[in-house]
DNA sequence: CCAAAAGTGTTCTCCATACACCCATGC
DNA sequence: GCATGGGTGTATGGAGAACACTTTTGG
């Protein structure tokens, strides 16, 4: 290979914020880790890139070995770089940030996991859940941010629910993310003149009082409209 | 030391794109590559990630070695990770993006550089420029989506101005990067009423018409505002 | 018939927009 | 005195915010 560089590299991870919605409260996948260093510690899914795989392909594996996840909603996040931020040597990593809706969902731990579990996002903050490894708790930090941010002006919290939802649902998910109450009417108003909901038929099964009607996303019809400069706001 | 990893590593590299404002039109600034490959190609400066040094040290580094700019905005954008994008083989670049006054700066090219300039953006995107080295075409494009998304939400565009500016300056540098024009009166009004900005009592000076007043960006104040909930728009 | 959530309209306020003329200065 | 940009106010429309009651359904 000509001109190729020799000097130490930095080694290279990908660590994964995987976000879910869980009893109304919003919730992140962690891993036990199963080798050193942290073993026995919770930590982000993640690893090491290999030298034929991008990114993102990376993070995907990663995600499907540590914890069993496929075929999720997938961004990159930020890099960190901190020269002291693994133990093992410089390590650089390569963060990214999924919305996954758990319900139904099987985690599969395997490879350097021990196990997968959901932890509310409020625990690991607040300190009364586990510590996490390496520089973990600062990439949730982020990655928290990222998602309040985003999530007010691109329609990725649809992720974070069923394909069928209710109005309900989706007003309670933006409620659990933006930390702030919203006014029934004025949301559905604000929603439903946006024109990217589809109206189902369905309506809600097997609930105690009269059952709601269900909504899909419509992304076909998202992408229309922001080609004639449509944009979606909280 | 303990636990180290030892399969082979991708590359590191740090690539950066200045922005900067001339004769109302934002431009990009370039080397003339000194090495292969690429050599005499126009490319992002940027280069290598030390051991010893974070992404951000390392971006600044290579700035001030391959054009001398120093003391700059400076902001992550985003990590690549095709597997091709280097010939030398598998190289991810960290890119961060910079917002600088070119007014008055000296360039100064050095180590792996020929020589520094700055380039109309239009020119390298519409390809009536030269075409860049790796992917750093795509780096530019995302680069200036960012830009064009961050200016409308962050008081950064005063990064491209002198410290003390007039309302038309301010006004023209919101034209030149969202590309679309802002009415007069009503930019005044909204910027005068966000009180992040100090009237002078300067003017300016050498001007062949009535001398418009000067402004400054008040960053404390806008500090405590933000707190306060306060966010900047548009 | 009671509990629990679904569903629905109107008013008011504020902000974005559109728009045109006089002012100060240098040459 | 004329060319050049600096600087200013008002009217209108539309969107967000505030707000409470009726409907449906299951138990």
């Amino acid at each position: 290979m000509p001109y190729t560089y020799e000097y130490p590299r930095p080694a290279l991870t990908v660590d994964c914020v995987v976000f879910g919605l869980e009893a109304g409260e919003l919730k992140v996948l962690l891993i036990e880790r199963d080798l050193e260093p942290f073993k026995g510690s919770w930590a982000l899914p993640g690893g090491f890139v290999n030298m034929d795989e991008t990114l993102e392909q990376a993070a995907l594996r990663e995600l499907q070995e540590e914890t069993g996840l496929r075929d999720l909603y997938l961004e990159q996040l930020y890099t960190f770089g901190q020269v002291d931020r693994d133990p093992r040597g410089r390590t650089v990593s390569v963060a990214y940030y999924a919305l996954v809706n758990p319900k139904g969902l099987m985690l599969h731990a395997s490879s350097d996991a021990r196990q997968a579990r959901w932890f509310p996002v409020s625990q690991i903050r607040g300190s009364s859940g586990p510590r996490l490894a390496f520089d973990h708790e600062k990439i949730l930090e982020v990655a928290l941010r990222r998602l309040r941010g985003k999530v007010r002006y691109e329609p990725i919290g649809f992720e974070l629910l069923p394909t069928k939802f209710t109005l309900t649902q989706l007003q309670s998910l933006y409620e659990t993310v933006l930390e702030r109450e919203l006014d029934k009417r004025n949301f559905r108003k604000k929603l439903l003149s946006m024109k990217i909901l589809i109206e189902l038929e369905e309506r809600q099964q097997d609930v105690a009082h009269r059952a709601a009607r269900l909504y899909r996303f419509d992304e076909s019809r998202y992408r229309r409209l922001m080609r004639s400069g449509f944009v979606f706001e909280l």
